[in-house]
DNA sequence: ATGAAAGCGCTAACAA
DNA sequence: TTGTTAGCGCTTTCAT
């Protein structure tokens, strides 16, 4: 077997001294002596000593490493979140490890007990859209084990949590449509069981109400965040008669979906149906028309729920969780500006 | 200090038996009584027990781990090949650790280092744009740890790669624009030092030879990938006297840039400008006119990558060096189909 | 100021 | 069939 890292050993046996003293002169003990120090570290350099981080793991319990499972890989939401959670995880020396649930509870399940298996020092996710019971987060609470929500997320009592403003959001959006002169709003929302669902519908019927308008049950409509389902959501608002001159997507894809088979049923936006989408991804700006859509601040979003997993790991007794809310920005464009 | 996981030792000792006979009896060794056995992993699964990979890979000296590095974490293309490493990886027992690089060469060889620092079992990567210089990868080759290059890649004669058909690829959609009656065909293309931007290029020259066209330097514009420059490419074409009457963009996020770009002008697409770009996003079905492009499978390409690593994992002694080519296809829409 | 030894959790060669 | 021991690479008492 050739060795293919240098070990403290090594450097101790070259050196002739113990693996003690190696060990703390590398970490710059002051019981060691100063010249020691200088040529075991010019060694450690030279043969490009790296401590092996399992034989550390080992001996603290600990791997510098969160696990983090996410419902779907590709879309530029969670992409983001994800860039924003190594970006600042990375500054603070941990590595992330990936897992992907596929929107699965019995995936999601599976991902966690992998990576604690792997002994990630915590986790960070966001729960799949099946996902309904959350009995298999009570392990990690009772083992103390740093647990970060974002963004759909459950037991926020027991857990740390990163939201944003989802019910503020809608609400504005329900206005910014009323303000633009549309009258039949409507909702394309996500499942039922997700808080994010329930709170942008909170936040439609609160606008609705501010505005005087009647919430209508048939112009609220789900979708299970599949392109698909939204081109069938956006098909039975738009039979509808009257049809909404208005729809509110749950996200972006959502609405960019909607926007497609608005088109294809030769109907304009904004002028015959307005059009607001959640996320504001770099394509919103490219559509024709170009997508008014909640700012979302997924980076960010990323880079809170790394913190509150560091906060969790740092610190030495257990932390009351926190629940951190973001705030989003409405983006108008063209797709909701018509002359009033 | 609360013991978070039963280990061996706990095992051993509630049985009143040896570690190593716990140690055979989970791993269903012959030598040992079916009653112990039994019994044994009776106990395991009551305790919950599972086997402390730091311990295992500080003995084998394995970590069932890729690291993976990519120049950008957010976009599409990145985000579906990491999403096929993932869930080959994960069939496979491995799980992923993901780094960006930014595009930086700097970024790379930190992040090349740091993964290494954590003792992957190898990586798969692809190159930043800034790369150039590539004896950062002298260290993995002579220590024969894994590695695999996905779309950018380097030095083919000693690492694995995997790529797409480029050059067939740029020539079929030079083609195309030839038989679509465009015959100032422009081309937005890549970094000069990446294998892709050359291959494109080539591929693009090939296709102007065979139809019978001249190659005019002017047509050809570099861009770094970003937005902004594909956007300022766009404008540099278009104020070519004649300009040009189709644009091949280097992927469709420059398409798409450029798409912008066009209608800012008020040109029409396609009967003004043709266009095509390289990927085949879910939005190049949304944009208007929908976008033609190359489909390029870039799920299946993270797969493959996957797969070349495990190939050398497997693999007692070091391998002849696999050359992957996956192969495209032109997916024609609106933005390149105007009346002959 | 330095070294020896124990131990983190596990496997495997060697004994019995 | 089972137990003992050494060792993977490291840190940390406890000696010296």
């Amino acid at each position: 077997m050739s060795k293919r890292h240098v070990s403290l050993k090594t450097l101790a046996q070259a050196l002739n001294v113990s693996m003690s003293t190696v060990s703390r002169a590398l970490r710059n003990h002051p019981d060691i002596g100063p010249e020691v120090t200088q040529r075991v570290q010019q060694l450690a350099q030279e043969l490009q000593y790296t401590p092996n981080p399992l034989a550390i793991g080992l001996l603290k319990d600990r791997t510098n490493t969160i696990g983090v499972i996410v419902p779907d890989l590709v879309t530029y939401f969670f992409s983001s979140i994800i860039s924003g959670i190594e970006s600042l995880a990375n500054e603070h020396g941990y590595y992330i490890v990936i897992r992907c649930s596929y929107e699965s509870y019995e995936k999601e399940k599976e991902c966690l007990e992998n990576l604690l298996k792997l002994r990630v020092d915590g986790i960070i996710m966001c729960l799949a859209q099946e996902t309904q019971d959350y009995a298999h987060f009570n392990h990690l609470l009772e083992a103390e084990i740093p647990l970060v929500f974002f963004d759909r997320v459950c037991r926020p009592e027991e857990v740390a949590t990163v939201v944003v403003d989802n019910q503020e959001a809608a609400r504005r959006i329900t206005q910014h449509f009323f303000e633009s002169g549309y009258r039949r709003i409507a909702h394309i929302a996500g499942p039922a069981q997700l808080n994010i669902t329930r709170e942008r519908i909170a936040g439609y019927q609160q606008g609705l109400q501010e505005c005087g308008l009647p919430f209508e049950e048939d112009l609220l409509v789900h979708c299970d965040l599949s392109i698909a389902s939204a081109t069938a959501a956006t098909q039975q608002l738009l039979a509808l008669s009257p049809p909404p001159d208005a729809i509110f997507g749950v996200n972006d894809t959502a609405a960019f979906a909607a926007m497609k088979e608005i088109k294809r049923q030769h109907l304009r936006i904004p002028e015959d149906v307005g059009l607001v989408g959640f996320t504001d991804e770099f394509h919103a700006t490219v559509v024709e028309p170009t997508l008014t859509s909640v700012m979302h601040p997924t980076y960010e979003m990323g880079r809170e729920a790394a913190l509150l997993f560091l906060a969790q790991m740092d610190a030495k007794t257990p932390i009351q969780p926190r629940q951190q809310v973001l705030t989003t920005q409405l983006v108008v464009r063209e797709s909701s500006s018509r002359a009033v």
